[in-house]
DNA sequence: TACCATTGTGAATCGAGATTCACAAGGAGG
DNA sequence: CCTCCTTGTGAATCTCGATTCACAATGGTA
């Protein structure tokens, strides 16, 4: 047998994201996921004990994705960049991958889920957050960056940039003026905030 | 009569908020307003087309109030203070009530509901937005602050400072050093994040 | 007293989804 | 062919909270 086919599980797994892509965790019923993926809506049940765990492993897989894709970003600005730079590296990826799907973004990031789901949404926000505060404390122990709280500066930093970029008081809400612009603006914004000179 | 007994409609709205203010939504059900306010669950719409139009009310209630205050902590900078420091007021006002009261705080930044009361929380976001954007449009005027993208900026400001104060990644969540060391943290963020000389 | 408006009651009803379950439909092994 | 196991089906059931409604009280007015 060919891997044409993609295995039922796999393929309520890509409907389940797919839907939240474009409507939320509202728009991902049972049923729609079910409809989607082309089975039954019992046939959820045969590979997952409830909904919960379902979008438990889809979050999973998007968040390890988008911490590694962050990751690669800083490694990747190389020996000479500062830590300051690493960090706009960081946050500008952050805010192209999000402007680009600002609807999965909110739903990652903000948007409100049963308790269960919502303690991995957490988790891997902590994780930004530890990401970005262990660049704060490598520019501070560098001499490059003033001495600060880290958890502070990071936790208000991940959770501002994810607001302005998909929350409800983003500027995006109305008119998008350019995604690049809207990068660079951030871009000041997070040198700023982490007090580069 | 005496005013003794205050109308069953407030008793309602005053059930609501305290509620809210240690539950979140999810404790506010009907059932739970009208027997923490001594009454039928029926008797709610008697006063109240739905439960949404109460959540709108104790919203706008709270939020007038949390409006007024940053603004006159604003004011009562006076004269000599800078842009930047009339900002810090703001925020630092802002810190002190939702470290006093973070459920409640968290409720009306972000945490979500209903669409109907979702736009009105929304709405309050935009108001504080709004306010931080007219305190970093006056500075870059004044000459002194660097010119920047203001809403962006506001944005980033009141969507982190919630976040971190109150929010499911805040440092405070594990552990509360002490309420004004983190207001004093913050200070300085905020003073770095708008670009204080 | 009779009448009517307002306010309160709380059990019954509704609605929207998640979850179950009795019943196929293959397919592998004996 | 028989049996067991896995996977799929989808209508029926369950859950849970908002909402309704037939039925009191209460109080004011003619």
């Amino acid at each position: 047998m060919g891997t044409l086919a993609p295995p039922t599980r796999d393929r309520l797994l890509v409907a389940a994201k797919e839907l939240i892509e474009d409507g939320g965790y509202a728009a991902a019923s049972v049923v729609a996921i079910a409809e989607r993926a082309g089975v039954a809506a019992g046939t959820l049940y045969r590979h997952f004990a409830s909904k919960e765990e379902l979008f438990v492993e889809v979050f999973r897989s998007v968040c390890e994705r988008e911490e590694r894709t962050m990751r690669v970003a800083a490694a990747e600005m190389g020996d000479t960049a500062s830590a300051a730079e690493r960090l706009q590296a960081v946050f500008t990826t952050f805010a192209r991958r999000a402007l680009r799907n600002p609807r999965l973004a909110w739903a990652l990031i903000a948007e409100p889920v049963d308790p269960r789901v919502d303690a991995e949404r957490i988790a891997y926000r902590e994780r930004y957050a530890e990401l970005v505060a262990a660049g704060l404390s490598a520019g501070i122990a560098a001499g490059e960056l003033p001495r600060q709280d880290v958890k502070l500066t990071a936790a208000a930093l991940v959770g501002g940039c994810g607001e302005a970029l998909v929350g409800p008081l983003s500027p995006l809400s109305a008119g998008d003026p350019d995604a690049e612009e809207i990068v660079a603006a951030l871009r000041t914004f997070v040198g700023r905030a982490v007090g580069m000179r």
